[in-house]
DNA sequence: TGAGCAGACTAACAAGTGTTAGTTTTTATA
DNA sequence: TATAAAAACTAACACTTGTTAGTCTGCTCA
């Protein structure tokens, strides 16, 4: 219905100003000018604006569980899983770049939800550890500490937000083969 | 003299107020009561709050930009050089963790200034791109897209403040190395 | 046509913002 | 111990913040 659009046009929006200047610094004025109306309209769909940053960052936050479950729980290889959970960040950073920086950067805003989002991250990262080391068990992955090689693939990861709106030709296939190669075989020609 | 050492404590406190909210969100109220004082006997020592992001920022951004020059007029092989990188990368965010949140997430706020800011992060990024195309013409690297090498590697080191305080008792070195061999090595065992 | 309603508006609020002015307290030294 | 500088304080400012109340406009459809 019309009033659900609207709703996401003003989402959408504000995920684009919260990428520029950070929660806190968007004031629902600025919000209401990029929109083209009054701070005060902007309730006539949205209850507040700790509302919005609460739609953007959980639902981003429940896919990637999602995402990542699906993925563990198939019958790969590590480095194949790997791989995939690369192809997924790049699919949900392409498709929500904006909402993407919000979950990075302001989720310490979240006033009562900030634990459910930090459960959504742990298990997250609990699955992506669980990953790594059977890939160490199975001697697909170099007995590296773990925690180092989730921390290097999630920052580049969760980096990406940044990254891919500057490159307007974008094959995004292409990306996450090249993010695989480096992350998985290192750039060492070793001639 | 004493007048320095009191404003250098603030801005400490700053630092560290900014990393957990981000420079927004921290009111001088907020920066006031962390030192155990009042908001308006801030202004005894600092000028704005502004000023404070900046003497933050800057410094920091130099200290970066001189460190990568030494190490690419070096005589050292691309791959050394890289691996310096990640240790000068080590080094000051492990001196200055708190900074570093500031120079990552809050260097848009800087007023007049973020110009110069982007000057030293061009830069930077430019001298990094050399060391791999070097690197690369040299056959140490693999002919992959430099960007995305550097793309990789910089998210890593980026966020390496937000790592680096959760490992109490961290080893500088074996950290430099581990992320050393996992940037240019790769993790694959490859049997 | 006219009733209803979604969605814009104006006006205003209470609380919070960075900062200044002026005053008092603390500290160090001669 | 008297003095002056350093550094804290109280009070207040002008402005901005998120949000609410109440009103007006224009579209939909019975």
């Amino acid at each position: 219905m019309m009033q659900q659009t609207r709703k996401e046009e003003i989402i959408k929006t504000a995920a684009k100003l919260f990428k520029e200047k950070g929660y806190s610094a968007v004031t629902m004025r600025d919000l209401a000018t990029a929109m083209g109306m009054k701070a005060a309209s902007l309730y006539n769909h949205i209850n507040s604006k700790q509302e919005i940053l609460k739609i953007i960052i959980i639902s981003i936050a429940e896919e990637f569980t999602k995402g990542i479950d699906v993925i563990y729980n198939s019958n790969n290889s590590s480095l194949d899983k790997l791989s995939q959970v690369i192809a997924l960040h790049v699919k949900i950073t392409t498709n929500s770049t904006n909402e993407m920086a919000s979950l990075n950067n302001d989720w310490m805003h979240l006033e009562g939800q900030s634990d459910y989002y930090l459960t959504l991250r742990n298990n997250y990262e609990a699955t992506f550890i669980k990953i790594i080391n059977e890939g160490i068990s199975s001697s697909e992955i170099k007995p590296v500490n773990p925690e180092i090689i989730m921390f290097t693939m999630l920052s580049t990861l969760r980096s990406l937000f940044l990254w891919i709106p500057k490159k307007e030709d974008l094959n995004v296939n292409e990306l996450a083969n090249n993010l695989s190669e480096i992350l998985i075989q290192g750039i060492n020609k070793k001639l």
